[in-house]
DNA sequence: ACCAAATGGTACTAAATTGGTTCTAATTAG
DNA sequence: CTAATTAGAACCAATTTAGTACCATTTGGT
């Protein structure tokens, strides 16, 4: 569908949560919480976010994650490669090679290739310092109540309530 | 999981080939041969095409489509937008206004949105006539006796027989 | 030592999406 | 009139994705 999941989606709200306070801790409940997703959900992310190095976890009681850079070094095409199928790659033909007896000289695939690179320099251009980085002015005069209700966090996502 | 359809993928297949001749005209089981797909999944794909207007179809005995513009005027973008659901946006929020309450504000809706619009001019650069276009050769010695056997195309993909 | 609060990992189930097929209608050349 | 061909809708099966559940492990506090 060119879209990307909707875990990957999730996974960008839940960095961009943390990365609004870069240094503190997070519990997974205290993330589902402020972004009224189910709470399994979201631990499944930060596993998957963890795994991959992006977010640092700490077991046992009082534990939680943390970023484990700075938001200033962690850009969105990290996100999808954690959450993403790999290889990146917008046709299987263009993502693995094999496939096909004409690759040499495929111009379709060479095509897709090179539409694939500009897509993914796209992410990797976009930090998640600029996520939070809120240049432009919330003009809403009143939101409604819905809205308030999760005031909590600075950015909520009307998502299945779970 | 960030890649087009392989409906939209067969599109560009399909299109590519009648680019090849862009004047004559195909019928779908031609191009399903030529292609090794299946010849519903080919009629499929060419109406899709046709309603969205980058192919022209002509009805009854002797019928069949050709290219309704020069292949230098049509672009992936196009194909992709005939083919995969819209409107276009890597994801539903940042395609679609209206799911979230903080909209207004929201730098992640807006980011997407930047990131998408990047993907789409990458799809609008790339036209037919680039997929035709044979710059490199192709320097494979002795193609395996499966590709030989699909020769009649200039590009063949390696895809369920069906 | 024990318990409660967390994360880690796997596996499962249900829902949604996609791919592909089938069927019938409409069109047109011969 | 018939054969070849596209138009369109509906349908079915396979795959993918989302979400849940379960159990193991870790660790802080009492």
């Amino acid at each position: 569908m060119l879209r990307i999941s909707k875990l990957t989606d999730y996974g960008t709200l839940v960095m961009t949560h943390m990365a609004v306070f870069p240094d503190r801790q997070y519990s997974a409940n205290e993330i589902a919480t402020a972004l009224s997703l189910g709470v399994p959900t979201v631990s499944k992310v930060l596993k998957a976010l963890t795994r991959h190095g992006l977010v640092t976890s700490i077991r046992g009681s009082r534990g939680g994650y943390a970023l484990s850079r700075l938001p200033e070094q962690i850009t969105i095409a990290d996100i999808v490669d954690a959450l993403e199928d790999q290889p990146f790659g917008l046709t299987e033909c263009s993502a693995t090679a094999g496939l096909c007896n004409y690759e040499d000289g495929c111009l379709i695939r060479t095509n897709w290739q090179r539409i694939s690179q500009i897509v993914r320099h796209a992410l990797e251009e976009v930090r998640l310092a600029d996520m939070v980085r809120r240049n432009v002015p919330n003009r809403k005069i009143a939101p409604p109540l819905e809205a308030r209700a999760m005031k909590g966090s600075p950015m909520v996502v009307k998502r299945p309530a779970q």
